[in-house]
DNA sequence: GCCGTTTTCGGCCCGACTGTTTTCAGTCG
């Protein structure tokens, strides 16, 4: 089996942080890093890419990376990475994960002490002999220690379903204070990235301290990491970390610019900023006379660049900035366009409420199109329902519309399973009964790439079929994706006039942002739905929103922000295509 | 190692915070 991009960017990664335990050039070191970063970001498979000889069309991948990543597509192996284990042990590298310990520390622990590994480490802190390293005293042993027991007990990256409303509830407590003016999200929150790894809040005040000292008293925040003049960095109960910015509001549009990142946008709008005769700060775009251009709205840093506002799901450096230089920003799909859910389920198979409870929340939540999409007869576990089951549901779909009237159009679906054999768990003529056909995968996930993936195409070529759900099949963070050949599906799916979902739920955000770009890119059509078992789910599509900006979607790509007429007879096409 | 309407060679973002220090290196984002 290849090695995915994943595994791909980790092997730079490691090769990246090898050559800075050695102290090499910090520009060649973070070539490695910020290719790592790219590959990581892309929607196509690496083989892929390197089969159709485009690898040097990836930004930041140059000869000398296209080179390497052949060799591992070919290989499964990095051969410079390998010599540079045999020069310096490769446990080394967990040491960088200790907050405070990065590449010159770690590497003078290994020179001067002979620390290869955590567990030396932190011996040594123990017993004092840190201190006796030139420029090293108690404070850092200190530090260390309790870095080493906060990477213990850190929780990894925590899912946007988790961060999301914690965040707001912390930002709620934050605006009821009279010193602050305006406070918001920053950073991959307010990116809207899958997983998220620091809380980042940006705070407009006058008086930081007392915002900070606001901040701290919060019952959840359970212990102060650093604190400074404008920023203050906590570790909240539960292991999650939040930090704050405090600047005055004349200067709020630098600094939330400045805390939303990317880290790779900010790099790229210094270096624009740097060719017009400007510094960019959070504090301040600088002239170089030393004369300071304040900015108390993001938009104006963006105009003084000669650029239109980004918005924060694009600023990965993935394009964007060009794309704004050029005046080719898409029209980002927003929630408020979104129309339908085609993705939902009831009572009938496992879901938890009615059909009625289900079509009035959604109707409350002003969706416009409902389809219940239960599971099909195979998937014993979530009660999948009978060709005969589907004909009494169907009935009551009826009655559930005549009792709620015009306000909102309710579709009979159903989620089809796609059999571990690729058979469609229902006959042509049963599907041919229902409004809304989702094909969907939930066993044998763990088949081979050939296999599994001929499932799906076998699926998107199925003329019954409307749309893919949550292709694959992944679960955040405990289910790794399927191995399936996207290009190839996202190929199919194209020809045929096949939708893709994007699963909003937290645990799914199934396609994920790289993959339904690139399904866009080559003409996908997508759905953004919830998977909803629940009323309370519905809102939950703020997540496939988030998903499907951060993909570049624009309403004309998604079919579930479609007006009901265009997207009924879009069904009825499909349906007809295939009777 | 990458990259180019200032360059195919010579650049490559910016500042906060900490711990150790009398001016700074290392780390972090």
């Amino acid at each position: 089996m290849k090695p995915d991009n994943r595994a791909v960017a980790q092997l730079f990664d490691d090769l990246g942080s090898l050559l800075e335990l050695q102290g090499e050039s910090a520009f060649r070191v973070n070539a490695y890093h910020r290719a790592a970063e790219t590959l990581r970001g892309l929607g196509r498979d690496l083989s892929e890419i390197a089969a159709a000889g485009e690898l040097r069309t990836i930004p930041g991948v140059g000869e000398a990376i296209a080179a390497k990543i052949e060799e591992i597509l070919a290989t499964g192996q990095l051969p410079a990475l390998e010599r540079e284990k045999e020069k310096v042990p490769a446990t080394l590298l967990d040491l960088l994960k200790i907050g405070g310990v990065g590449p010159k520390r770690a590497a003078r622990f290994w020179k001067e002490l002979g620390i290869t590994d955590l567990p030396g480490l932190e011996a040594a802190a123990k017993e004092g002999r840190l201190r006796t390293m030139k420029g090293m005293g108690p404070g850092v042993e200190a530090a260390i220690l309790s870095g080493m027991a906060a990477l213990a007990r850190r929780t990894d990256r925590i899912p946007i379903g988790q961060a999301w409303p914690l965040a707001q509830a912390l930002l709620t407590r934050l605006r009821e204070s009279k010193k602050v003016r305006a406070a918001e999200a920053a950073g991959s929150l307010r990116r809207r990235k899958e997983t998220i790894g620091d809380l980042d809040f940006l705070v407009a005040s006058s008086d930081p301290e007392a915002v900070m000292d606001y901040f701290t008293a919060d019952p959840r925040v359970a212990e102060v990491i650093a604190r400074g003049p404008t920023k203050i960095s906590v570790e909240l109960a539960g292991g999650v970390r939040a930090q704050i910015w405090v600047h005055p509001p004349e200067r709020f549009g630098t600094a939330l610019q400045y805390a939303t990142g990317s880290k790779d946008h900010n790099v790229h709008l210094r270096e624009i900023a740097l060719k017009r005769g400007l510094s960019l700060s959070e504090h301040a775009l600088t002239r170089t006379s030393g004369k300071e251009i304040l900015c108390a709205r993001e938009e104006e840093v963006y105009d003084r660049l000669g650029l239109p506002w980004i918005a924060p799901e694009l600023r990965e450096d993935h394009g964007e900035i060009e794309a704004a230089q050029a005046g080719r920003l898409p029209d980002l799909l927003e929630l408020r366009q979104m129309r339908a859910d085609l993705h939902t389920h009831s009572t009938w198979s496992d879901g938890h409420a009615s059909i009625r409870e289900m079509a009035e929340a959604a109707r409350a939540q002003g969706l416009k199109v409902l389809a219940v999409t239960d599971h099909s007869q195979s998937l014993g576990v979530a009660r999948g329902l009978t060709p005969q089951r589907l004909r009494e549901q169907r009935k009551e779909i009826q009655r559930v519309q005549r009792a709620l009237g015009d306000a909102i159009l309710i579709l009979q679906g159903a989620e089809v399973e796609i059999r571990a054999d690729g058979q469609i768990d229902y006959e042509d003529e049963v599907l041919a009964q229902l409004d809304v056909v989702i094909a969907s995968a939930h066993t044998s996930l763990r088949q081979p790439r050939e296999k599994i993936t001929a499932r799906l195409v076998g699926a998107a070529r199925h003329p019954g079929v409307h749309f893919i759900g949550h292709p694959s099949g992944r679960l955040i963070p405990e289910r790794e994706p399927a191995d399936i050949d996207m290009e190839a599906l996202f190929a199919e799916a194209a020809r045929h006039g096949v939708a893709l979902e994007i699963d909003s739920h937290p645990s799914r955000l199934d396609l994920s942002d790289a993959h339904a770009r690139r399904a866009a890119e080559v003409g996908c059509l997508l759905a953004i739905n919830t998977d909803a078992h629940s009323p309370e789910e519905f809102a939950l599509r703020e997540y496939g929103v988030g998903v499907a900006r951060r993909a570049w979607l624009t309403p004309a790509q998604v079919i579930t922000a479609w007006p009901r007429a265009r997207l009924v007879a879009w069904l009825q096409k499909r349906k007809k295509a295939r009777t």
